[in-house]
DNA sequence: CCTGTATGTCATCCC
DNA sequence: CGGGGATGACATACA
């Protein structure tokens, strides 16, 4: 089934490509608007998102005449299939925490194919890129979710969210197929307030409109002579089709945001380009910025920081620059106007490489998740770098100007140099190696893992159990004073019997304290079973306590000790268990019990006293008692206090732990994604690198040309000594923004 | 006998 | 200024 459906939807696409390239315009997307989803799904297949296929660029750039049919290469084409499926694989991107979500938007240069699919959960990324289906042959990527249909598009390499039904006219025009990101566009609705930046950016690297600046930039190359786009020679027709869709690939592969900017910035990916084929000498030269200071500008690791510091701007929030510039771009802005002209772009001028380039095509790519899917499509789309804007932007700067051959990596460049490319190399490298990642990420989850499993359980039960005592003074002071007052009642109301001094004294020991309310009737109860006999009943009391307590704690619990002791084994006994204190009021013949002495109100004791005739030595000692009993509880609350205090810092200590361990274990797992698809992109650099051929269908040395990103989303084959430039232009703007 | 824990007591500070 | 809570330090009992 599935492949009887891939085929047919590839024959479809093919003779749909094919009419574009004679010149037939199929207009399609007129009709296919979201209002007529039936003869969009006719034409695109059921549920056909907003596919956008490079195809049109093609067709869009030359307008129909001077491409030649023979230009399309299908093998080309095919092969730029199974590395759109590869990318595909990106789609997923797993970030620790969030889930990334990355869709493929192949964009017509002439008219976007803009989901109609304004149901799906995707949300159109790129507002410029989705749009308007002009063109019958734009692919249309349905959501994932519609597999059969969307899985043929995927193949050509058009993935369109579904577009909310919002995409504006203009939008389709410049929005062209792109790359979204999600993930950048998130950023930028939060960075909103950083667009000032950006603006000077834009200045800096694409001083009015990127296009113009391309174009100023490819025609400048004064140390090769060369105007990239212009001498890309026609030869390459053959393979520009599949450079192209190799481009966007790629474009798609790299969740850079797309910008005005960015066309301007040159950040090659020529740092991609396998070092191998290089010179080191070369190499330095040629490096971007980013890799300049490292390491060689090959060396893989350099080139996973880059793209990992990229990664990295995007996703955590610090860089609010990029994502400004790319969610900055209004429908209206130049280079998504441009879009529009692209299609009128003739071919001929363009024919070579770089139109076939990706210009036109442009898929959205939304490493993202969900999170970004949610963001409205107009901010995503400005947000992707190879979105339509791209194709728009470049297919007519270039178109007129020569500048064909040209493919731009906008979104890489502009990406990584301006906000993560600073970056990349220092924090990213570090992290980056995967080992010590592992290792951290191990040690962590060790950590975790001891405090969850064994102690951290514990004591949240503990804590739990304890919650009753609060290390906040203020629960002593309340509690004291209502105990205190049911004390002097329950004193008052009971003369000096046995039960009621024991009653008083237990209440005040509620009132003291750290004992919860329960904790209180607990002791209540016991020390009444005991009986009277306020020392047994202290005792007593502490024991009953203390298993309680020590029960919940872990850390106590081997503390075997028995309070009982204190207890004899029947109440005859009681003088040995007295206290000292006891002793001592006996032996002075002292008319009261120690528990009054201690525990009665001030007023009540002083009453107390003044009823017996008391020698100095007898009111010295009952003072004394006092003292000493008021003291012991207070020793006692505050040894309670103490210990829940150790307690929930260590808890504290415990849950921070495993938040950092939480945090590390996400951080890794998000530097592992990137890596991976740092390693897409640059299988993916190479492969299209290798394919490019020049007029006289030698390959390009990597040592002297690079493919770079074009804010616009389209892929420039540029001189390195350009791309260096452009490089570390670029590379200052992000360390100054920092700064 | 040594050690660790629990508890009591004292001195002191502070309210 | 005294009562009393809080707490560090020390002493003691006990396992």
């Amino acid at each position: 089934m599935l492949s009887l459906k891939k085929y047919l939807t590839e024959g479809l696409l093919q003779f749909t490509i094919l009419l574009s390239l004679i010149g037939v315009r199929v207009d399609v997307d007129t009709y296919l608007t979201s209002q007529l989803p039936p003869l969009r799904e006719i034409i695109l297949g059921p549920s056909s998102a907003y596919t956008q296929t490079q195809f049109h660029n093609l067709r869009n750039t030359l307008d129909g005449y001077g491409i030649h049919p023979k230009s399309i290469d299908l093998d080309n084409y095919f092969t730029a299939r199974r590395l759109l499926s590869q990318v595909r694989a990106l789609d997923r991107f797993q970030v620790p925490t969030t889930e990334v979500n990355a869709w493929l938007v192949h964009r017509d240069p002439e008219g976007s194919v803009s989901g109609s699919q304004p149901s799906s959960g995707l949300a159109l990324e790129s507002s410029s890129g989705l749009q308007d289906v002009t063109g019958p042959d734009n692919g249309v990527r349905e959501s994932e979710t519609e597999q059969g249909f969307s899985e043929d598009l995927e193949d050509l390499g058009a993935v369109a969210p579904p577009v909310s039904g919002d995409l504006t006219k203009e939008d389709i025009d410049l929005g062209a197929g792109r790359e979204i990101f999600d993930y950048s566009h998130r950023q930028k609705e939060q960075d909103v307030d950083k667009e000032p930046q950006d603006g000077v950016e834009q200045e800096d690297t694409w001083p009015g409109e990127g296009e113009e600046v391309l174009a100023r930039n490819l025609l400048v190359d004064g140390e090769t002579g060369e105007s990239f786009p212009a001498q890309v020679p026609g030869g390459e027709n053959q393979t520009a089709l599949s450079l192209e869709l190799c481009l966007r690939l790629l474009e798609s592969t790299c969740p850079f945001g797309e910008n005005a900017e960015f066309p301007a910035d040159i950040s090659s990916l020529t740092e991609a380009v396998p070092s191998e084929s290089e010179p080191p000498g070369l190499q330095n030269n040629l490096l971007s910025p980013l890799l300049t200071g490292t390491e060689s500008p090959f060396d893989l690791e350099q080139q996973w920081q880059d793209l990992m510091s990229i990664m990295e701007m995007q996703a955590m929030e610090v860089n609010t620059s990029t994502n400004e510039i790319l969610y900055n771009n209004p429908p209206g802005d130049p280079l998504s106007t441009n879009y529009s002209l692209a299609p009128n772009t003739p071919i001929n001028q363009n024919v070579s490489l770089h139109q076939a380039s990706l210009g036109g095509c442009s898929q959205d790519f939304s490493l993202f998740s969900p999170e970004v899917e949610s963001l409205p499509a107009a901010s995503s789309s400005t947000l992707l770098p190879l979105g339509p804007s791209n194709s728009t932007s470049l297919n007519p700067t270039f178109g007129p100007t020569n500048l064909s051959g040209l493919f731009f990596p906008p979104q890489l460049n502009g990406t990584a140099n301006d906000t993560a490319g600073p970056e990349l190399p220092d924090p990213l490298g570090g992290l980056l190696d995967e080992a010590m990642l592992d290792e951290i990420s191990l040690m962590d989850l060790a950590i975790e893992e001891g405090f969850n499993s064994v102690q951290a359980s514990q004591l949240k039960e503990e804590f739990d159990s304890d919650s009753g005592l609060s290390l906040d003074s203020s629960h002593s002071p309340s509690s004291l004073s209502s105990s205190e007052g049911s004390s002097s009642s329950s004193s008052s109301s009971s003369s000096s019997s046995a039960s009621s001094s024991a009653s008083s004294s237990f209440s005040e020991e509620g009132a003291v304290g750290y004992s919860s309310d329960s904790e209180t009737l607990d002791l209540e109860e016991v020390e009444g079973a005991v009986g009277y006999q306020p020392e047994y009943s202290k005792f007593c009391r502490m024991s009953y306590q203390d298993p309680s307590q020590l029960s919940c704690l872990p850390y106590l619990e081997h503390v075997g000790h028995n309070h009982t002791y204190n207890m004899a084994p029947s109440a005859l006994d009681s003088d040995k268990q007295m206290s000292r204190d006891e002793h001592r009021a006996r032996a002075m013949k002292i008319p009261f019990t120690n528990d009054k002495i201690i525990n009665l109100p001030v007023e009540e004791f002083n009453e107390l006293l003044s009823k017996y005739q008391l020698s100095e030595a007898q009111l010295s000692l009952i003072r004394d008692i006092r003292r000493r009993g008021k003291n012991k509880m207070a020793a006692q609350n505050c040894r309670k206090r103490k210990l829940d205090t150790i307690l929930n810092l260590k808890r504290d200590v415990e849950d921070l732990q495993r938040d950092k361990a939480r945090l590390l274990r996400e951080k890794v797992e998000f530097l592992r994604s990137l890596r991976q698809m740092k390693q897409k992109v640059q299988s993916l650099y190479q492969e299209v690198f290798g394919r490019l051929r020049d007029e006289n269908g030698q390959p390009y040395s990597p040592s002297q040309y690079a493919l770079q990103y074009a804010g616009d989303g389209s892929v420039l084959l540029i001189p390195r000594t350009l791309a260096d430039q452009q490089a570390r232009r670029q590379e200052r703007k992000p360390k100054d923004r920092r700064k």
